[in-house]
Order: structure tokens, then sequence, then C-alpha cells
DNA sequence: TTCGAAATTGACTGATCAGTCAGTCATAGA
DNA sequence: TCTATGACTGACTGATCAGTCAATTTCGAA
């Protein structure tokens, strides 16, 4: 990606946390970028792609964190729990992001083929559930629906400290890991809070 | 509520759902409702404001079906688990509407007030939880953790029912009640799934 | 230094649409 | 029947904006 491309693509994001979608015209963040009004259009050819683009670019930046370094831990039930955690910290870091990329996913100018591509998330978790379904440690449950509660349960801890004051985010990661992982494992016991 | 006003927001739901918002000029709103172009706006001071109005309505729908019939049971935890099924019920059954909640929800066009106003959905669930709370059933967990897991896994439900062939719906809302349940309950030994 | 291709520019256009308002008309009350 | 009321109408306006394109600038190669 070019240089110009990075930088619309940021200057888009900036403005659209701050005024949304549709009171951002395209002029104004080409504008706002220092490049003229036909420039934005030879990197992005519709407004629409400019914001596929963003979309993109967000989903992007969030699987980077979670994969910013090797998973470890002793036992894979630790590890899920470190996945956990790297998936709530990014959100909660970077707040106006997180809302913004939620608002996209719902969004009628995010295709289907987009939703779906790009960087998936949580590859590195997936991974760790299937091994931890081999070893028996997972009760008999769908594994999509395994998947979207992991998810549904990781935005709530999210909504949760984004609400709170002075919130302790690990401690509440690990609590929330612990709901989460009573819920689906054979043996809960071996984690503690 | 006036006949008229009804009317423009069961069409309005019904373009918005078809088309989405920025696609579904008021003019077409009106024609479809079989009013001039400039009752819509008697009726609703904006397009904005009908939008508030779409999404209060949906809401409403939603609370109603919940709320539908007295909950029955002979133990708290049935009592929740009835109450969890119908939350469920209503988005599987309205896809589109739901759909439409969610995305208006995040729009930047609902208003902090408008997004809290209206009908609390959860308010006879949250009832339950605060008896299973002193009962002493629910480990100690923030009520804002609670409610917002309660929430999201019942989302991811509502997706993973969705994107399933010929779903048995009792049965997932069952499974997905017992993986919440199991998550919060001092000892969820009590309830199968 | 010259040349040509590629990148950049920004004034412009054509279409769209939220919201207005002067006028119409159905109805109720006298 | 006459009149007053206000709900309703729909053509119109003023502003907005995505996307275009001819002109200009940049820059690397010869």
């Amino acid at each position: 990606m070019s240089d110009k491309a990075r930088l619309l693509l940021d200057t888009a994001i900036r403005l659209f946390s701050e005024r949304g979608f549709w009171d951002t015209p395209t002029a104004l963040i080409a504008k706002e970028a220092g490049v003229a009004n036909g420039t934005l259009f030879n990197y992005f050819g519709s407004k629409t792609a400019l914001i596929e683009g963003v979309y993109l670019s967000l989903k992007q930046d969030w699987a980077d964190h979670i994969d910013a370094a090797e998973i470890t831990g002793d036992t894979l039930p630790e590890r899920l729990q470190e996945c956990w955690k790297r998936s709530i910290e990014w959100p909660v870091a970077n707040p106006d992001r997180y809302i913004l990329l939620e608002q996209l996913k719902q969004s009628e100018d995010i295709s289907r083929g987009t939703s779906m591509g790009g960087a998936n998330m949580f590859a590195a978790a997936m991974a760790l559930f299937a091994e931890a379904g081999q070893a028996g440690l997972i009760r008999s449950l769908p594994t999509d629906l395994i998947q979207a509660t992991a998810f549904g349960q990781i935005c709530a801890t999210v909504q949760h400290i984004t609400q709170s004051d002075n919130p302790d985010i690990n401690a509440i990661s690990a609590t929330s890991f612990d709901m989460f992982w009573r819920g689906i494992a054979v043996n809960p016991k071996g984690v503690a809070a």
C-alpha cells in the first residue's frame, strides 16, 4: 500500500470517528489529508471502496494486536485466556476505532464478501479451541455456537470495561474468561479467575 | 400514536430493511405509505426523528414479545431460562427487524438519550437476576458484566440459529442458557441443558 | 537537457433530496 | 347552508456532494 493510500485511510478513520460516514464528504477527507479531491479517487475508486478499505484496515489492526507475539502458557486454558485478554485489549485501548468497526460490520456498505474477507481476527483462538476439543477439555457443543459466544462475551466485556471507572482490565478480563470457560469446559475447576 | 404515524413507521421499517437508511429518500417512504411528501414531516419533524421512531418501535416490539405473558416456572433458573428463550424468539422470527435494530443501535443518528429511552427489554430478566443474587444462586460478579454478557450471548445464539439449517430453536436456546448459567451460577448442577 | 508517462490537481457537473410553504379540501359546528 | 379549522398536499428550492476530466506538475530514463 502506498503512503498516500495509507494517509487517506488514516485520515478517513479519524474523520469517520469524529463525524460519522454520512457527514464526512470525500472532499473533506482529501483536504485534511493534504491532497486534492481527485487524488482520493485515484486510490479508492469510490467512497464505498474507501469505506471498505477502512473496515479492512481496522480489522487488520485488531488481528495484528492479537497475533503480536507468540502465545505462551503451560496449559491450553491458559493459552486461551491469553488470547482472550489480547482480544479485549485492542478495543479498550482504541475505543473510537472499535466503535467504528462495529458500525461498519453492520453497515449496508460493507458487502458480504468484504465482511468475510481480510484478517481472521481469531484464527489463533480457533486453533486453540480445536486443540482443546481434541484433548477432551470442552463439552460437546456446536463449534459455531462456541465461537459466536466467545465473540459476544468479549464484546460484552469490552462494553463493561468501557463503562467502568478505573477498571482493572486484567482482572475483568480474567473474570469474563472464567465465566466463559465454566460454560464450555468439561471440568472448569482447573482454572481460577 | 395516530394511524398515519403508525403507517409511516411501518413503511419506513420495510423500506429501511430493503434498501438501507441512506438509500431510502423520505419522498419514497411517503409515496409507499400513500401520503404526500409533506405529510411525513407533519408527523416526524425530520428524517432523524423518523429513524428514532423506527428504533423505539422495534425495541418496543421485542420487549412486548418478552413480556407477552406471565413468566412461570418452579425455580428461578427455570424462569430465567424462559426469559432467555423468549428473548431469542423475537430476533429469530423477525430477522429483518432485528438486523435493522442492530444497525440503529450503532448508528450515529440515534442519540444517546434515545438509545437509552423507550422500553427496557430486559426488565423482567433483570428482576429475576436480582432475586437469584439475593437467593445466593449466583456467584459474586459485577451486575453490569452479567447483564452485558447475557445480552451478548443471546445475540450470539441468534446468530448461530440464523446461520443453521433446520435449527431446533428450543434446544439451542436451552444449550446456550446452560452455557450462560454454568458461567455465573454458584452450583450449576441443578439445571440440565 | 529533453521527452513521455504517470501522478496530481481542483474547478466543475449532474443528480439527489431534506425540508418548505402557499394553497386545497374534507369535516364539524353554528 | 355557510364558515372556520387544520390536516393534508406536492411542486419547488437551496444546498450538498460523489465523481469527472482537461490541464498541470513531477520525475525518471535516455
